[in-house]
DNA sequence: GTGAAAGCGCTAACAT
DNA sequence: ATGTTAGCGCTTTCAC
């Protein structure tokens, strides 16, 4: 320790500053806290002690006080990965700017989530949750709506609670129909594992997109274009290959991710061959590397979606009563050099 | 309030339980803490009954009681990007075994993190810090080791607190030398912004690694191959057109970073070159894309950077009087396709 | 081994 | 406009 002593520097309480300043701990709580009934000169007096003092109120006294704890619970299924992070970010940005304190949590299995309910919401650790793509159970959904704290979905709807969203499919749809009017009609799709640990609802809401645009041009959809690539580099990768391995291959494809379609980037690579001559390549999400690698995607921004989120659970904390719409985060097709006309 | 209304499901309290056990609130808080001195079989009936009850102590009242907060603040100074998710990624699942809460604060500014000091360890917000690349002021060390605040630093040393790091200027060392051991010699380095407005140490010491390398080798260090890459994709690729626009441009390139290393990449394969003939390139990092487009590259794994250090920080809080050596974590080389011997 | 009582630091009724 | 009183829910002496 390097100043030798041991006592911590408890800060001033609101004791101190109502002795200083000559009033009242309940006048001192009321003049640092705006609220009205306090002599504009007693309010300034006060201020000033308080600075003087460098006094803060504590913050678990006050929330036992009063019931608030000014903390927002942040529940994401992970922290690293760019969507992830990005829409963190947006959440961070936009809590701090509204004074609120994040709680971060990941949420890896049901378990964990049940947890953040219990632990967070129930023993009022937190006046609101911010869910990212996570699905609440009916039970949990009543618990919540129960015990009066904010709260506001990402990339999933619930009945009884605002959510920020962007429409997956119609922007699916939207790249797929690029490809076909490019005159692509063996348009592949890599998507999801089929066993994955969450129930995500991305990955059905693309795929349909997918569909719908194929259906639309009367294009046949072929299962066997239909293949799992895990949304991670590596599995996009070894989806292209098998798909370049098939007697009839596919002249394009649309993958559910830039991460995947990056790895398809990187299979037609290995092999000798070129994007787009050889493979036409579509993802989604605009990722930070995607105009570097001259990817056509779709772009989304979750760092706005996590920062639109949190402002309305800020509204929502504020004013319960007030009922926030469902908000549709516009997308917007990146077209770039991934993506050419067919020519078989 | 009449039954059927909104009621909040208010958790069971300490009283709750400590009536339906037939014992007073001491002995249900003593029961519950795996403190001594309560009977066997009342510690289990206390327990069966807070069970029963889904008692879950409030974390304010307990921390207004006891001073503990079982909750960290994480202070980093950006949550997007690689390596922050995949720190704070470790940090959080270390955390949460440890049973603490995570505090997330995004400190972009000095201002921020003055704040971060004033409003969550002074305010007694957090049981302790972890700075996540940030230097601290002299002033801000006194406030912080006064307030008896565990603190642990990731990446930045401080002779109060213990740290964790990786060993950057050797690590880069052995990424130039390896370039030089493949018969390079005119060797660019992509580093950072003249104008961050932080002043992050990692470039200073992954440049003197550079130098080192280079002066070992007896290769003189030219600074026109030392260019500015913001450690952004586009950064390193504008970097390395402006390279191989010079005279006598570079045969390699040292990236400190993977991002600005694909940039890198890209800016070769624009202008129809190939790497690594027509340009080495290493980064630093190990992205997650590093392996699918066979990037040479310094691996380190922040998510066990943050895992460590975050252990370290909750042996820190529990016992203060132990002191902890600053730890540095293994870095490794790994060789991949874009380097090759040097042919010019 | 257990209980009674006294706060932790603050805010919110109720007075004045 | 200000002061007084009474807790918020828990932990912790100090008795027993």
């Amino acid at each position: 320790m390097p100043d030798g002593s041991v006592e911590a520097p408890r800060g001033a309480s609101v004791q101190d500053v109502a002795r200083r300043a000559n009033v009242s701990a309940a006048t001192v709580s009321r003049a640092l806290r705006d609220v009205p009934n306090v002599a504009p000169d007693t309010r300034a007096r006060v201020r000033a002690v308080a600075e003087e003092l460098g006094y803060r109120p504590d913050p678990h006294a006050s929330r036992l006080a009063a019931g608030r704890t000014m903390t927002v619970g942040v529940a994401v299924p992970d922290i690293a990965g760019w969507y992830w992070a990005e829409t963190l970010a947006g959440v961070e940005a936009a809590l701090r700017e509204a004074g609120y304190d994040l709680l971060l949590t990941a949420v890896r299995t049901e378990r964990d989530r049940r947890a953040v309910v219990a632990h967070q919401v129930l023993r009022k650790r937190v006046d609101g949750l911010l869910l990212v793509e996570l699905r609440l159970l009916p039970d949990e959904a009543e618990q919540l709506a129960g015990a009066g704290t904010g709260l506001v979905t990402i990339g999933d709807r619930h009945p009884w609670f605002p959510s920020v969203s962007i429409d997956n499919r119609a922007a699916a749809e939207g790249a797929v129909s690029h490809l076909l009017r490019l005159g692509h009609e063996r348009i592949a799709l890599l998507g999801e594992e089929a066993d994955s640990p969450h129930e995500f609802l991305v990955p059905g809401q693309r795929r349909q997109g997918y569909l719908d645009a194929l259906g639309a041009a009367l294009v046949p959809a072929d299962p066997a274009y239909d293949v799992p690539g895990g949304f991670t580099v590596d599995g996009g990768r070894r989806a292209t290959e098998h798909l370049l391995d098939l007697p009839t291959p596919p002249t394009a494809v649309f993958a559910m991710s830039d991460e995947m379609a990056f790895g398809a980037l990187r299979a037609v690579q290995e092999r000798g061959g070129r994007v787009p001559h050889d493979l036409s390549v579509v993802g989604f999400d605009d990722h930070a590397l995607a105009a570097a690698f001259d990817l056509t995607t779709v772009r989304q921004v979750p760092r706005d979606l996590g920062a639109l989120a949190a402002v309305i659970l800020v509204e929502a904390m504020a004013d319960p009563t007030v009922r926030h719409p469902d908000a549709d985060l516009p997308t917007e097709l990146v077209v770039r050099g991934s993506t050419v006309r067919a020519t078989r």
